[in-house]
DNA sequence: ATGCCTTGGTACCCAAGA
């Protein structure tokens, strides 16, 4: 089972790319974040033999997860805090996966209440997980984190401390998530650094190569068992007038 | 570096992203 991730910054302005990436790459599912649309289209994926569950927001967030196989929406929000209206959780069951697709918050600048959403999001994300882990429910969540793990997995360090994506708190709640006993899919196989998923429009950061690893899939401990592989696809950051994130795949024996 | 781009929404600039 081949399952993609992919912040496409937009929908609307990159749905060539979603479907040349599905046309050549053929995943089972491929979890989108960043629609930026209330709607997502659903016919041209159906055409290439997906359906799919959109929770969509005007303008901002949105996420989406396209499937050849049916689609069991088991939640479409992030439980703990009633008045958070941002479109940025689905959880599905498909083929008996949970497959959960997230968009966590930015959380720049740094002091603000949007940081402070942002700890208080991942906080709510890992109470979600522990329940999951404590159902003896196996997963697979995948998204656009918001978190560079590790030091190995930005350009320059220095440029980022004082960022809401590699502060301290951030990078604690990412570990957190890990000592549930999930494991970073891309990491188990590759210890180096220099492997992004994110470069900046501005600075000529995708010809420097100065980019980030904030997209992520954690595998919970009985489907991380089953990973055969993990990589990032890097090509699409150069296609034109590309998305500024890059899918991210991984393939299990499912 | 406050900046550099890109996007959507509302106007022709602003917020948000990372």
């Amino acid at each position: 089972m081949k399952i993609v991730t992919w912040n496409v910054n937009s929908i609307g302005m990159r749905l060539e790319h979603v479907l040349r990436f599905l046309r050549e790459e053929s995943p089972d599912i491929l979890m989108m974040q960043e629609l930026k649309t209330l709607t997502c289209p659903t016919t041209e994926f159906e055409a290439l033999g997906y359906s799919s569950h959109a929770l969509g927001q005007k303008a901002y967030n949105g996420v989406a997860i396209l499937s050849k196989a049916p689609i069991i929406l088991m939640q479409d929000r992030l439980s703990g805090e009633d008045a958070d209206e941002q479109a940025r959780y689905l959880e599905a069951e498909i083929k008996g996966l949970r497959i959960i697709n997230i968009y966590a918050p930015n959380g720049n600048p740094l002091p603000s209440e949007k940081f402070d959403y942002k700890l208080r999001w991942l906080a709510r994300l890992q109470m979600r997980l522990q329940h999951l882990i404590q159902g003896g429910v196996p997963f697979v969540i995948g998204g656009d984190f918001n978190i560079i793990p590790e030091a190995k997995d930005c350009h320059d360090p220095k440029t980022w401390m004082d960022d809401a994506l590699y502060r301290i708190e951030s990078r604690q709640k990412f570990r957190a998530l890990l000592n549930l006993g999930l494991t970073d899919a891309f990491r188990i196989q590759n210890s180096n650094g220099g492997h992004y998923s994110f470069w900046d429009y501005q600075a000529g950061a995708w010809p420097r190569n100065h980019g980030i690893r904030i997209d992520h899939f954690l595998l919970s401990p009985l489907i991380a068992d089953r990973m055969r592989s993990c990589r990032i696809e890097a090509a699409p950051r150069g296609w034109e007038k590309p998305s500024d994130h890059v899918p991210v795949i991984v393939e299990l024996d499912f």
